[in-house]
DNA sequence: TTCCGACAGTGGGGTCGCAAT
DNA sequence: ATTGCGACCCCACTATCGGAA
């Protein structure tokens, strides 16, 4: 298949709202490629390189590169030759991969150079990612789209999926299985204001602590043990422990879900900064391991002994995890079940708190274990904080948020009547926000460099944030994590922003 | 007809590793 | 040694489409 014809089919694509007609046109995009296009269109589509990491960014894109006159390149042709490219290395390898980007860029024709230039840069914005490449591929092959998702979730792979589908049909999706070793899309939770809230929504349920540290798949079979992250990347090296660990296990062969977490000598939790810096040290692991040693806590588990348990629920699922996993190894929970509950389930919150984790998880004792979903049989509840701050300064918005004001700058009091930065956020905003603001801000503007407008302190917004954690960014050094917008509080003056000293105050012991 | 679940989009901060300076 | 950049962890929230109620 010709470049050319993917780069037409995304800005179709990306023309339209309508997802049935977003669909239908990737069903027809797929007819009519090759079983072996479609593991590199799929992604190409969704603005994902199958190479993963390349080392290409704006850097390398630097400047531009006249058009090919006629379409020539093949999507296998460019996917090789980024594959090439992704492969150099070593002294001057920069300059090798900037040469090589440029030859490609000469090769491909206008339309095709901006297809590939969104895709280098994450840009390709067509409100077609994964879910509508399921339905698409269901519609050209006449397969079921839940069956098709349902084996997209169990293969970790659409890629996979669709050659599969492509070329032998329908049939094929009976090939994909929970397998032992095969890494499957975990289960997500969404999010519930208060204890109260969630029982409420789920009736019988347990309450669980929630860590903040990395998720994590444990697959086992036999002597042969592999950890993977949320997004399926295999992270087994890095975590010694984790393996030991799941040797020690009375199974031979299992999969495991849970959260690895790092315990200091007092048994607390570190940060998750700590534990997260931990996890991504890759060069000297028994260094690491030795500084900041990790421990795994499971609270689930999808197969046993050969047996997929996915689609048993939770309260039977537990059964088997409580037979398999010694309670030290075991997420602390409190089973509920229901409203009379609830006191019980606040106190539980508050006690997790108390010992230094992030809130708990409600979850539903009937819900299966619904892979790749955010499902509503798992809630969060974490405390929320909020602080009245000033707006130093906006970003223009990108892609859909273009020409709009998008991003703020934050910055609390200080002892001196000066304001300091904290961070930014640029979520909670509504579209009637964002025009708003883009228009008050400009008012107040003092400089614009055309990316950054700083403007004279005087909005006063009511930010929600889920904790403070240390920076070497920001002059407090500490920084809102998950910081986003409440509103507008009009009714305030910067005067009476809240200050540097109280937010420390509130937040003990994250500065040392 | 209205409601609501699922999805896509818009980015935030931190840390690590690699290459360039 | 330090700096810049990209990748990958953690994540909240809003708008929209289209099927369910």
């Amino acid at each position: 298949m010709l470049l050319s014809r993917l780069a037409q089919v995304s800005q179709e694509v990306a023309a339209t709202s309508a997802r049935s007609r977003k669909t239908a046109l990737l069903a027809e995009l797929f007819r009519d490629a090759d079983a072996d296009d479609v593991p590199i269109v799929i992604p190409y589509l969704a603005g994902r390189l199958p190479q993963g990491r390349l080392g290409i960014g704006w850097k390398v894109l630097g400047r531009p590169v006249p058009p090919a006159p006629e379409p020539t390149l093949t999507v296998r042709g460019t996917d090789a030759r980024l594959t090439a490219l992704g492969q150099v290395s070593g002294a001057g390898s920069q300059a090798e991969r900037a040469r090589l980007v440029e030859e490609l860029m000469g090769a491909a024709t206008a339309g095709e150079q901006r297809f590939l230039l969104g895709l280098l840069t994450g840009e390709v914005r067509q409100g077609a990612l994964d879910a509508v490449a399921v339905e698409g591929l269901a519609q050209a092959t006449g397969a079921p789209a839940a069956e098709v998702r349902r084996a997209v979730m169990l293969a970790g792979s659409l890629q996979a999926v669709a050659r599969a589908l492509l070329a032998d049909g329908p049939p094929a999706l009976e090939r994909f299985r929970l397998t032992v070793g095969r890494p499957v899309q975990p289960m997500l939770a969404q999010s519930a204001s208060s204890v109260a809230e969630a029982v409420g929504r789920l009736g019988g349920c347990a309450v669980e602590e929630k860590l903040d540290g990395i998720r994590v798949q444990v697959h086992r079979d036999g002597d042969t043990v592999r950890v993977y992250t949320r997004t399926l990347d295999d992270i087994t090296d890095r975590l010694p422990e984790v393996t030991a660990a799941a040797r020690e296990l009375a199974g031979e062969r299992f999969i495991l879900d849970g959260e690895v977490v790092s315990f200091d000598a007092a048994g607390r939790p570190r940060s998750f900064q700590e534990t997260a810096g931990r996890v991504g040290s890759r060069v000297d692991v028994p260094a690491a391991a030795g500084a900041v040693p990790v421990s795994p806590v499971f609270f689930d588990v999808l197969s046993v002994d050969g047996r997929d348990l996915l689609d048993l629920p939770f309260a039977e699922r537990h059964t088997e995890l409580a037979r398999l996993v010694p309670g030290e190894m075991r997420v602390r929970r409190l089973a509920a079940t229901g409203p009379q509950d609830v006191p019980d389930a606040e106190r539980f919150l508050a006690d997790s708190l108390a010992r230094g984790h992030e809130g708990v998880v409600v979850k539903g004792l009937d819900a299966p274990y619904s892979a790749g979903r955010r499902g509503a049989s798992w809630l969060k509840v974490k405390p929320v904080h909020t602080l009245d701050l000033v707006v130093l300064a906006a970003e223009w918005g990108h892609g859909r948020r273009t020409g709009r004001l998008s991003n703020l700058h934050l910055g609390a009091r200080a002892d001196d009547g000066s304001f300091v930065m904290l961070g930014k956020t640029f979520k909670g905003m509504t579209d009637a926000t964002l025009a708003w603001q883009t228009e008050r801000l400009q008012e107040l503007a003092v400089r614009d460099d055309g990316h950054v407008v700083r403007v004279r302190p005087e909005l006063v917004v009511e930010i929600a944030y889920d904790g403070l954690q240390r920076s070497t960014r920001y002059p407090a050094g500490v920084t809102l994590r998950f910081a986003r917008l409440v509103r507008y509080r009009e009714d305030k003056r910067p005067e009476d922003a809240d200050t540097v000293g109280t937010l420390l105050a509130a937040h003990p012991g994250v500065l040392p």
